[in-house]
RNA sequence: GCGCCUGUAGCUCAGCUGGAUAGAGCAUCUGCCUUCUAAGCAGAGGGCCAGGGGUUCGAAUCCCUUCAGGCGCGCCA
C-alpha cells in the first residue's frame, strides 16, 4: 500500500472507530452512517485531507453536520496514523492535519522503488487487449489515427503500470469491399496513364489521393502496359498485391517514428480465410438472428437490440423513436460486410483470451457501438467484454482556417506529414492533454512556430533542471547520502510539502488513468508535477551549508526526478538530463 | 426527426462518483538572475460555469427542458 492509500485508510477507520465509540457511549443513535469520502480540499487551510461524513450523517442521526462532527471529533484517536491533528471546519467538514513522518515516508517510498515508483497491481494481471489506430491500409494515415494513436498507446502503458496484462493490436482491413475500391482506383490510374484521364475517369467513391497515382506509377515503371492487356481481375490483384504491402510497410515506418510498436498486427484476410466470418453467420442463423432476403443475408439487430432495451428499462414508444434497422452480413455478391467481419474478429479476441477488449475508435463510428455489442450477446460473447473509447474528432486548422481531412482528398494532412513538422514528443503530448471525449482543434501553424512553448518543454525542463543539481553536486565533490527518517522531517516548508503530497499520489493517479480509462491525466499530472517542482526551486535552495537538509532536499529532488521521468516514459515521451 | 459528444476567463482546456472564496496554460500588464538551468518563479486584471426549472443543508457537478456547435443514422468502413 502506498504511503497517501494508507493515509486515507487510516482516517477512514479512525472515523469508523470514534462513530463506533459515540454509539457505545450513548452521544449518538445507533445508525449507519452512509458512505463517505475523503478529498484534498483546494485551501491548504482546510487541511491536507478532509471527510464529508458529519453532513452525510445529518439525516440518519436527526442532528446538524458540526454537532455531529465535534462528536466524532472528540471520539477520534490518531495514534499511530500519520496525521498530527484533526479539527472541525465550515458546514460540519472534519479536517485532517498531517504530520512531518507521512512526508518522510512518502518520499523513502519513491526513492526505494525507483522505477517501479506509480506501478501496482490494480489489474491482477487480467488480459486485456487496446486495438488502436487500425486505419484502413488504403491510403496514408491522418490526424485522426495520430490521436488515437497517442491515446491508444498511452492508455495501454498506463494500464500496464496498474497491473494489466496489456496486448497491443491493430487490425489491418486487408480484405473486403475498400480493397476492391483499393484495386479499382489503382487500376483506374494505371489505365489514365496510358489513356488520358478523360478516357478512363475515376468514379466519385473511389479513392482520390495522390498516393494511388504514385503507385500506379510506380508500378508501370516496372511493368510498362503490360497488364492492359490482361483481364481485370488480373491487373487488379497484381496492383493490390503490389501497392497494398508498401502501404503497409509505410504504416509500420510512420507508427515506429510515432514510437508505437504493436505486439500484433491482426489481419482481417486471416478471418475470412479460416471461415470464421462464415462461422459467424451459421451461429446466428442456428439462434433464428439471420436471414435472407433480396439475396443477401441479414442479421436481426432491430429485433435484438428491441430486446435488449426494453430489458435495460426503456420504453416500447422510445425504442420505436431510434427507427432500428436490420444489417447486412453477406452482400448479394457473396462478399462479407465489415459489420460480419469484426464480430468475428471480437469473437476471436474473447477466445483468445482477452477478457476486456478496449477498442479506439473515432467518434464517427459510434453508431457502430451498440449493434456491436448487442451482436456479440446475441453470438454468446458478452459485449460487456467490449468497450469502445469514443475519440472525438480532431480539427486541422493552419491559418485560422480548418483543412479538412479527407483521405481521398489528396490534400489531408498526413500523420507522416505531422511528425515531419511536429516533434514525436509534442504531438503525442499534445493529443493526450485533453481526454478522448472532448474534440480539439490542432494548430498546425502554432504547434510548429511554437514548439518551443509547448507544455512537453516546460515538464522536460524541469527534469533537466533536477539533473543540473545532481551535475552541480558532483563538480563539487558532495556525495549523495541517504537520509535518515529525522533528516527527511525538515522538508516542512509549504513548497517542499506541496510537492511530497503530489508526488505521493502519482500510483493513485495511474489507477485512476486506468480505470477511466483516461491518459490525458498523466500527461496533465506531469505539468503540476513540474509546477510544482519549479515552485520548489524557487524557494527553497537545495545546494545549502546546512548538511542535513541539503541531503534532504537531495532526496526530495531525487524523488521528483524519478516521478517525472516515470511518468513521461509512460507516455513514452522523452526525458533530457539537459536542455 | 432520432442518437452520441460538447458548451467553464479573450483563446486552449482542467474540475463533473455533489462540498468550503470556480482552477491552470497561452495572451495582456508589474516585479524577481554577483548563489543549484529565467525554457523558471511571484503578483495583477479577466467568469450570470450557454439559458431556464428541479432535487439537496449544499449544484459547474445529479435530473428535466430550451438553445448553440460537432459527429452519426448505407448491401461504406
Amino acid at each position: 500500500m502506498t504511503t497517501i492509500a494508507l493515509a486515507e485508510k487510516q482516517i477512514q477507520d479512525s472515523i469508523l472507530a470514534a462513530l463506533q465509540a459515540a454509539i457505545a457511549n450513548g452521544q449518538l443513535p445507533n445508525e449507519t452512517l452512509p458512505e463517505f469520502v475523503i478529498e484534498e480540499p483546494k485551501d491548504r487551510a482546510h487541511g491536507d485531507f478532509a471527510t464529508n461524513a458529519a453532513m452525510l450523517g445529518a439525516r440518519a442521526f436527526h442532528m446538524p453536520p458540526r454537532k455531529i462532527a465535534e462528536i466524532l471529533l472528540e471520539n477520534l484517536s490518531l495514534e499511530n496514523t500519520y496525521f498530527e491533528k484533526a479539527e472541525v471546519a465550515g458546514a460540519g467538514f472534519i479536517n485532517f492535519f498531517l504530520a512531518p513522518s507521512f512526508y518522510g515516508n512518502a518520499v523513502s517510498e519513491i526513492l526505494e522503488k525507483g522505477v517501479n515508483y506509480g506501478r501496482s497491481t490494480i489489474g491482477n494481471g487480467k488480459k486485456v487487449m487496446v486495438e488502436f489506430v487500425s486505419a484502413n491500409p488504403t491510403g496514408p494515415m491522418h490526424m485522426g489515427n495520430a490521436r488515437g494513436g497517442a491515446i491508444g498507446d498511452c492508455l495501454a502503458s498506463i494500464m500496464e503500470a496498474a497491473g494489466f496484462d496489456v496486448w497491443r493490436e491493430f487490425y489491418v482491413n486487408d480484405a473486403g469491399n475498400q480493397i476492391e475500391k483499393f484495386g479499382l482506383s489503382l487500376d483506374i490510374r494505371y489505365q489514365q496513364l496510358f489513356k488520358g484521364e478523360e478516357a478512363v475517369p475515376l468514379p466519385e467513391d473511389s479513392y482520390h489521393g495522390d498516393d494511388i497515382i504514385e503507385h500506379a506509377q510506380n508500378f508501370a515503371k516496372i511493368h510498362g502496359d503490360s497488364y492492359l492487356e490482361k483481364d481485370e481481375k488480373t491487373r487488379r490483384d497484381a496492383l493490390v498485391a503490389y501497392a497494398l504491402p508498401l502501404n503497409l510497410e509505410k504504416m509500420h515506418k510512420d507508427l515506429e517514428k510515432y514510437r508505437i510498436v504493436y505486439d500484433q498486427w491482426f489481419l482481417e484476410s486471416s478471418l475470412h480465410q479460416n471461415g470464421d466470418i462464415q462461422e459467424i453467420v451459421n451461429i446466428l442463423q442456428d439462434k433464428g438472428l439471420a436471414y435472407e432476403k433480396d439475396g443477401a443475408i441479414w442479421y436481426k439487430n432491430a429485433e435484438v437490440m428491441t430486446k435488449k432495451l426494453l430489458a435495460e428499462g426503456k420504453s416500447q414508444e422510445d425504442i420505436d423513436k431510434l427507427e432500428l434497422k436490420d444489417d447486412v452480413l453477406i452482400r448479394a455478391n457473396g462478399n462479407p460486410t465489415y459489420f460480419a467481419a469484426d464480430i468475428a474478429y471480437h469473437r476471436n479476441k474473447y477466445m483468445r483470451g482477452f477478457e476486456t477488449c478496449i477498442d479506439v475508435w473515432g467518434a464517427d463510428h459510434h453508431g457502430h457501438v451498440a449493434r456491436m455489442k448487442g451482436a456479440l450477446d446475441s453470438i454468446g460473447v458478452g459485449g460487456e467484454h467490449l468497450e469502445v473509447l469514443l475519440v472525438q474528432l480532431v480539427r486541422l486548422m493552419r491559418n485560422g482556417e480548418i483543412v479538412k481531412m479527407s483521405k481521398r482528398s489528396g490534400k489531408a494532412i498526413q500523420l507522416a506529414d505531422l511528425l515531419d513538422e511536429v516533434p514525436a514528443d509534442a504531438a503525442r503530448f499534445f493529443f493526450n492533454m485533453t481526454s478522448a471525449t472532448n474534440s480539439m482543434d490542432f494548430d498546425l501553424g502554432l504547434a510548429i512556430e511554437e514548439s518551443s512553448q509547448n507544455p512537453v518543454y516546460y515538464v522536460q525542463y524541469a527534469h533537466a533542471r533536477i539533473c543540473s543539481i545532481f551535475r552541480k553536486l558532483e563538480s563539487e565533490g558532495i556525495s549523495v547520502r541517504k537520509c535518515t527518517k529525522e533528516e527527511l522531517t525538515l522538508l516542512n516548508s509549504s513548497e517542499e510539502k506541496e510537492l511530497i503530497r503530489f508526488l505521493a499520489s502519482f500510483t493513485s493517479e495511474i489507477i485512476s488513468a486506468a480505470l477511466s480509462r483516461d491518459p490525458a491525466k498523466i500527461t496533465r499530472y506531469s505539468i503540476e508535477l513540474a509546477t510544482l517542482f519549479h515552485k520548489f526551486y524557487n524557494g527553497c535552495r537545495v545546494l545549502c551549508d546546512d548538511e542535513p537538509l541539503m541531503q534532504a532536499r537531495l532526496s526530495l529532488c531525487n524523488a521528483a526526478r524519478i516521478t517525472l521521468k516515470n511518468a513521461l516514459t509512460l507516455l513514452k515521451i522523452t526525458v533530457p538530463e539537459s536542455m
